[in-house]
DNA sequence: ACAATATATTTGTTGTACTAATTATTATTA
DNA sequence: TAATAATAATTAGTACAACAAATATATTGT
């Protein structure tokens, strides 16, 4: 029972690690944002228009952060809180020109930086890494 | 090259549940502590008197933030800074007996809080997710 | 011995995570 | 319809993460 500890501080390490060098290369590139804002705004190129809850959920990030995240982002012009035609409580986010034009230059780049880790591994790790951590997750629900 | 972008996001959102399982049992078993102070904690246990530096290298925390988890746990008692003999730069980080006994009552309910997440994986598994991830973790050092 | 450099830790700042509490609005139901 | 409960988002407080810069002490090369 106590053998599988160890996994933790290896999960910890290692998303920290990814998301360490993914930040460093963004800023590298000067992208100008973090790795966290670029979740969001690649999520809202793939769905634009969404309000907070549903963002919330496709992001894994909770309310309160998303709020600061999003702050953040309308700050740069990135983003947008519209209000939502059908409930007064909710805001659309919607994704501004300058953030569907930054998205398009950074997806490229992005893809090429998160493939740097996967250089030494083959589609089979791939998908055992993808079934292990869906299974640690679903465990823990 | 694009298709394994998706893994960050599944480590991200997989060790921040792993993260959060476990806050929240240590919660409900009343610990009053957080899993990061729990890793130093642990770690001391193995080897106590150690400087911020290794420890800091063992837990996967930079500086700053062993300083500051430190400066939690000195306020609980769990441990205390002392001068180190051979560099006055240094500290000798050391686990007080109000630590090394809540290390050994906690121990045994923490193994079995971690090992939930292995209910339905194996052996294989486990080996197959140290070998994925510390290769991601090399990949990118 | 002196200057340059390296190491150990702290402080400051910005961003993210979680909890609890708050406000505003919508839905339920008695 | 009035009271109650649920939902969307925000705010406040505490903890952690990453980075840069500051401080103090050690080490190295000359």
């Amino acid at each position: 029972m106590e053998k599988y500890g160890a996994y933790s501080l290896l999960l910890d390490r290692t998303s920290k690690r990814v998301k360490q060098y993914a930040q460093k290369r963004f800023k590298e590139e000067n992208f100008d944002i973090t790795v966290d804002q670029w979740l969001v705004l690649k999520n809202l190129n793939d769905q634009n228009d969404q309000n907070q809850s549903q963002l919330a959920e496709l992001t894994g990030k909770d309310h309160p952060t998303l709020t600061r995240i999003l702050d953040l982002m309308c700050k740069k012009n990135l983003v947008e809180r519209k209000a939502s035609p059908e409930d007064r409580r909710s805001f659309i986010i919607h994704l501004t020109e300058l953030g569907k034009q930054k998205q398009e230059e950074w997806v490229p780049k992005v893809d090429k930086i998160r493939a740097k880790a996967w250089e030494s591994l083959t589609e089979k790790d791939y998908q055992d890494l993808k079934r292990i951590l869906n299974t640690i997750y679903e465990s823990l629900s």
